[in-house]
DNA sequence: TTTTTAATACGATTATTTTCGTACTAACTC
DNA sequence: GAGTTAGTACGAAAATAATCGTATTAAAAA
């Protein structure tokens, strides 16, 4: 799967999100924060419909797009990326580091602590 | 500070890596991985330069360059920028993502546990 | 049935990023 | 000192990404 740049990214994330909306619906949201035309939000979904990146339903005038590539799969390769290239290669570093940036909440603390309990369960 | 390309981020995490370094010693690392010229990451490192991204020392023939923005900083922004494109601005759940696909030794989650006991100190 | 509205398609332009060739020059070697 | 090597500077081309205008058309409204 190839990396979906900024602008696609921000509609796949729409789309994690909807499930499936028509580009109406995407671009009304993208138009909250940011200033943009439809024809350019149309124009990048065709793109990434070329690419593979979604799919659609044709079926009505106003198509239904829906990510075709799996969310985790692709979180998981833009964090490798950014693992790569701005974190020296440590997931740890960038964990510690997102960590410390967000001021969590207790609770979230302990759900990550039960997370990391989970994960060391499973090695053995 | 604005941020930094694909190709300028993996020249910053040389220098953040290496404290300094001349273009030549940057141009080996990258070649290792990467099929490139070498006036081509001269340029960028110009580039780089002229953004303000990194300083240089020009006492000699061949320049020193230095990171010029803080590590942190930056790698918070991206991770940030990270967090809201892709991980619809939940932090906890990037850092979630990110523990469970390393596969961390019990070394790494006791570092990581004794981290979060530091931040709850923190709170308090 | 005519008109208006709202959608897609798509080429072309603009902006940004990356790559490279060439000119120039300081330092080193013979 | 002449030639070679190894650097910088920099413009311009190529590649990639984002934006937009216009044509076309299906559906809804009048």
């Amino acid at each position: 799967m190839t990396k979906p740049t900024e602008s696609e990214l921000e509609i796949l994330a729409l789309l994690w999100e909807l499930k499936e909306a028509s580009v109406r619906q995407i671009h009304e949201r993208l138009a909250e924060t940011k200033d943009t035309g439809y024809t350019t939000t149309l124009k990048i979904m065709q793109i990434m419909h070329a690419k593979g990146m979604v799919s659609r339903d044709e079926q009505n005038r106003s198509h239904i797009y829906r990510p075709a590539s799996n969310q985790q799969e692709t979180q998981n390769s833009l964090l490798k990326n950014l693992v790569n290239t701005a974190f020296g290669g440590s997931a740890q570093n960038l964990v510690m580091q997102a960590l410390g940036q967000e001021n969590p909440s207790k609770e979230d603390l302990d759900e990550i602590r039960a997370f990391l309990d989970q994960l060391e369960q499973k090695k053995s």
